[in-house]
DNA sequence: CTGTTAGCGCTTTCAC
DNA sequence: GTGAAAGCGCTAACAG
C-alpha cells in the first residue's frame, strides 16, 4: 500500500478532454500559442483531480533533477551547519533541493557518497573534501559533473573553491595579542595530517604573522594534539616555567577543549591566560568572560559557493576556476587582557 | 554540456552480448538462475564501460526513491540538528536519503517544502511540525504516504509522533532546585503561541512540579517573554524585591538570553541566581561555572523516528500510531547553590 | 537460465 | 494551436 494518488497528465488530458502534449505544455509554461480556453480548462482539470507532476519522470527525460548533493567533511563544526543553511537557501529560491551527507573526514564514506549521488543524478556537487580522493573528483570532472568545493584545498584540480582566508584569522589574533602586550603566544591546533586546508593555513598564518613580529623564536608555543588529548596536554605544559600569556585555540572543537583546561587548571581567563577563538560559538559572547572571537565568514561562503555552482550548472561552465577567500570578523569581547 | 557519460543498461547488455533483463536482473541481485559464466561477463561490462545505474529510471518504475524527506520547524535549535544527524545515520545504513527543509516555523513554507518532496516522489516524511497545517498532513495520511512527526504533537492526528518526555524535564529542574534548598524558582520561556508542545509542556510540567512542592502560590515567576527581549525583561523583573533564586532557561536559545542578562547584570550565576537550562550546548559544561543542564534524548528520538518511519514504509503500517516519550538526562554541574 | 515485451510519467519533435 | 508518436533508462512478467 504506498502512494496510491496516481494522477498522470493522462487523466488530466483526458479529464480535460485533449491530448497529453498540449497538457505538458501547459505545465511548462510554452503558453506562446495556446488557447485562453485551454489553458482554462487545463487549470481546472487539474484542480479538480489533484494532479501533480511527477518530478522522476520529468528529471529522467530532462535529465535535469534540480537537485545538489553537499557533502561535508565534519558536520560538528558550527561553520559546516552554517555554509549547509546558506547553500540550503539559496537553492530554495531556485527550487532546486539539497541533500546533504557527512562524511566524517572518510575519504570511503566520501567516495560512497559521491556515487550514490551520481546515480541519483544530482545536478551538481558542492564539496567540503575529506581529502585523499582526487581521482574521484577527477572522475567527476571529466564527466562534465559541475563542482565546487569549500573549506578546503585540493590542490592541482580546476575547481572552484572558495573558503575564509584563514591565514588572515590567525594574523588578525597574533596581531590583537601583541598590540595589548603580548609577547609569547601560543597556538592550539589538532593534528595536521593529510591536507587540512583550514588547519595548516591556520598555523602557517600564526607563524607568519609571529615572525613578522618577530616573536618567532622563543615567544611562540605551538600546542598540536587530538582534542581528546589537548586538554590535559595544556595542562601539562602550562606547568612549565616557558609558557604563553596568549593562547588561540585554531577552531570552535579546540576552544572547548581550552576552556576546558582553564577550567581545570582554575586559570582565570584574562589575568592568567588571555584567549581567542577562531570559530564563534553561540555561548562564546556570553562566556564568562566574553571569549572574543574570529567569525568565519560562513554566509559569504555559502552565498559564493552557491553561486558559483549554479553558474556552472547553466552556463556551461569553463569559467576558469578560482580560488576565493573570505576575510573573517574579528569580534572584539573580553577574553584579551592588556600587559 | 553536461553528465556526458550515458552508458546505459543496453551498452552494457550488448557489449557482454546478453539483453538488457538479464543485466538488470544482475543488478538487483536475483542470482538464482544465473549461469556464473554469465554473471562474470556482466561485471566486466561493467567495469569496462564505467557503467553505474541511473537510480531515477529504476525509481520511476518501482515507485520508490530510496529518498525521505525531513522537515525541521528550526534549524537553529542544536535539537533539531542532532535528531537530522541520528536520521541520516539510520538512512544511510539502508542506502536511503534524506532531504532536509527548514521552515522557520512558517507553515507556509513548511506547505511548499512537502509539496516539492511529495513531487520528488520520497518514500516518506519526518517533520517536526510547523504547526497550523493539519489539512496537509491530512492529505500525507490520505495519499498513504508514511509519515512520523518529531518533536511536536498535532492533536487528533493518527501519526506517530516521538518527542522528549518535556514535563518531566521541567520537573527535574524544579526537583532539583527544591532539593538544593530553593523555594522561589521563575521559568524563562519564549512566547507559547500555537502547538509549541515543548514550551508548553515544560511550562505545565513546571506548574506541576512546583505544585507538588506547593511552591506554586508565591514562589513562582514565569518570564514568557520574546527572545530579543528577554534579558532586559528578565533585568527589569529582578530590579523587584519579589523575584526567585533560581531559574530555569526552557531552551537552548533562551539559555543565552539567561546568560546574557546574567551578564549586563553582573550577577554571578550560582551565588546571586542558580541556573538549569533545558537543551545542553556545546560550551555549558565549560562554562564559568558549568551549566546545570537537562539533555534532549535526540539520539534515542532520531533513532526511533527513522525505525518508525522504516516499518511504514515496509510493513503497510497501521500499526496504531502512538506518542513516544523519551526521558531527557540530567547533567549535574555546577550552577546551583544550595541555600 | 535468458530474452521479449510492455510500460513507469513525462517531454518533445513534427505533422496536422 | 494541438495531437501522435517515440523514447528517457530501467524493471517485471512471461515466454522460451
Amino acid at each position: 500500500m504506498k502512494h496510491d494518488k496516481n494522477v498522470t497528465i493522462a487523466d488530466v488530458a483526458k479529464h480535460a478532454g485533449i491530448s497529453k502534449s498540449t497538457v505538458s505544455q501547459y505545465l511548462n509554461k510554452r503558453f506562446e500559442y495556446m488557447g485562453e480556453e485551454t489553458k482554462q480548462r487545463i487549470r481546472q482539470s487539474i484542480a479538480a483531480l489533484g494532479y501533480s507532476p511527477n518530478v522522476l519522470a520529468r528529471s529522467l527525460k530532462q535529465k535535469k533533477t534540480f537537485t545538489i548533493g553537499m557533502i561535508v567533511a565534519n558536520i560538528l563544526h558550527g561553520f559546516s551547519t552554517q555554509v549547509i543553511r546558506t547553500v540550503e537557501d539559496a537553492c530554495n529560491e531556485q527550487d532546486i533541493h539539497v541533500i546533504v551527507c557527512n562524511t566524517d573526514e572518510d575519504p570511503q564514506k566520501e567516495q560512497k557518497y559521491v556515487q550514490m549521488l551520481e546515480a541519483k543524478q544530482v545536478d551538481g556537487f558542492i564539496i567540503f573534501p575529506a581529502g585523499d580522493n582526487e581521482e574521484l573528483y577527477r572522475e567527476l570532472l571529466d564527466k562534465n559533473i559541475p563542482l565546487v568545493f569549500v573549506d578546503r584545498i585540493v590542490p592541482d584540480l580546476p575547481v572552484n573553491t572558495v573558503l575564509t582566508d584563514n591565514e588572515k584569522a590567525a594574523a588578525m589574533a597574533v596581531d590583537y595579542f601583541t598590540n595589548c602586550g603580548h609577547r609569547r603566544i601560543g597556538l592550539a591546533v589538532p593534528p595536521l595530517k593529510r591536507v587540512m586546508t583550514p588547519r595548516s593555513e591556520r598555523l602557517s598564518g600564526f607563524q607568519k604573522a609571529m615572525e613578522s613580529h618577530e616573536l618567532e623564536k622563543s615567544g611562540m608555543f605551538i600546542y598540536e594534539q587530538s582534542l581528546s588529548a589537548m586538554a590535559d596536554y595544556l595542562s601539562a605544559e602550562f606547568q612549565k616555567e616557558d609558557k604563553p600569556t596568549a593562547l588561540l585555540a585554531s577552531n570552535d572543537l579546540t576552544l572547548i577543549e581550552v576552556l576546558q583546561f582553564c577550567r581545570q587548571q582554575e586559570m582565570e581567563i584574562g589575568r592568567d591566560v588571555s584567549i581567542i577563538s577562531i570559530d564563534d560559538m553561540p555561548l562564546a559572547g556570553v562566556y564568562n568572560p566574553a571569549v572574543t572571537s574570529i567569525e568565519q565568514p560562513a554566509a559569504a561562503i555559502g552565498e559564493k559557493a552557491a553561486e558559483l555552482l549554479f553558474e556552472e550548472m547553466n552556463e556551461g561552465k569553463e569559467l576558469s576556476p578560482a580560488v576565493h577567500r573570505y576575510s573573517p570578523v574579528f569580534l572584539e569581547r573580553d577574553s584579551v587582557e592588556t600587559r
